[in-house]
DNA sequence: CTGTGTGAATCAATTCACAGCT
DNA sequence: AGCTGTGAATTGATTCACACAG
């Protein structure tokens, strides 16, 4: 029995959104049923994986058909929370912030911008996007008046924290930080990082030592 | 004998990333010597993880000590290949890449811009901070003129499979993705992918299910 | 016959525990 | 005493292999 809970592994749920975005894509495009290899193939993952991921969550194929791919991509959809709309505060307003704020695939999945802040007066009460930049002072109060689930931090470094700390005490739960510092959090807020620079050096770790030798390209070569 | 070859987990190189830019830090406030504790800490790592995680590559530390911020980081600026510098060629000159072209990190990274590049003409030709849009059509030939290492691909969904086929052709053995497709790239070149919407997504499951069921944050509860 | 769902087996990564240097 | 380096043990994730359903 699959059941719901127990711990759920993090590359899971990161390729749950790829299969989601796959799915999303496949339906558009009129296809309206999938086997697990297929969905593997456009992910990068294994028909096994594909499989025992959505085996954590219930059983949603059919046996010698494969899975239906809108009403999959309901079931994940619905497993990821994301029929639920999710607010946004995006905190820095800088070039990094000011993309983030125009980035159209925001409507498009449900999350909705609450707020665009800044610390810098300077930037404070100008439009940027569309949207009046708000000073970071008045971000507890947003999030009262309307809930914000979710804050992306975009501003330098040195400031990171400080921010963080103020979202959290605005009561907010999950941060997506854009900053290259570990954040020191309370451990019921849910953190990611997304970092340029870390990634570049990631290549280029691979670049000196032989893509070949990745974890990546042993899984592609293989089957 | 750790020697320098045979695998070395990705997750290991995402965290010698992350003891870099903390040594470097350390290095800069002054910080002489520090215990795998420390450097443990400030990087959401384990004490055991740092030492095994450098016992790939060679013994840096002196029992009894610690490790000398200075060297150790040296070590594994070497061990990344962050010594040699890197050429990038940003593809897409849109908001995102815009906003790329004018982080300051990659100068301060030895990471150069060799061209930013659009298959847009209207924006061909242009300036965009303080470089010119350059033409795809281009990007083979400036990379035999000028060695590239890494392809930065900001372009839209629709676009950056052919723009990455485009990008191994002129010889890129690296490749950035800011977007959300899975690339189909030959094997001997390393992909990274980076995306917002899957971050936000990720969240929201997290959001959903209750933060302390990540893993992330048991390994913080524990010690 | 095709393809899912899943226990069992394998492979990989983390953590433990301790010998050895300072 | 304090802290590294590393085999051994453990935990976790992937892959295998097969029973079962259409």
């Amino acid at each position: 029995m699959p059941g719901e809970s127990s711990r759920i592994p993090e590359p899971v749920v990161e390729r749950l959104c790829r299969y989601h975005r796959y799915l999303s894509r496949a339906v558009r495009s009129g296809i309206v049923r999938v086997p697990s290899q297929a969905l593997a193939a456009m992910t990068g993952a294994t028909p096994e994986q594909v499989r025992k991921d959505l085996s954590h969550f219930g059983a949603f194929g059919q046996r010698g058909v494969g899975y239906d791919t809108a009403h999959l991509r309901d079931q994940i959809r619905h497993i990821m929370g994301l029929d639920t709309p999710r607010r946004v505060a995006i905190i820095g307003a800088g070039h990094l912030g000011t993309a983030l704020a125009g980035y159209p695939g925001f409507e498009a999945r449900r999350f909705e911008i609450a707020g665009l802040y800044d610390s810098n007066p300077s930037r404070v009460g100008h439009s940027v996007q569309g949207l009046r930049v708000r000073s970071i002072g008045s971000l507890a109060d947003d999030c009262q008046a309307q809930k914000v689930d979710i804050a992306i931090i975009a501003v330098p470094e040195g400031a990171a924290q400080a921010v963080a700390d103020h979202a959290v005490a605005a009561g907010i739960h999950a941060v997506l930080s854009f900053a290259p510092v570990t954040l020191e959090l309370p451990e019921d807020v849910v953190v990611r990082y997304v970092d340029m620079t870390s990634e570049l050096e990631f290549l280029s770790f691979w670049i000196e030592h032989g893509a070949e030798n990745s974890v990546e390209h042993r899984n592609r070569r293989e089957r």
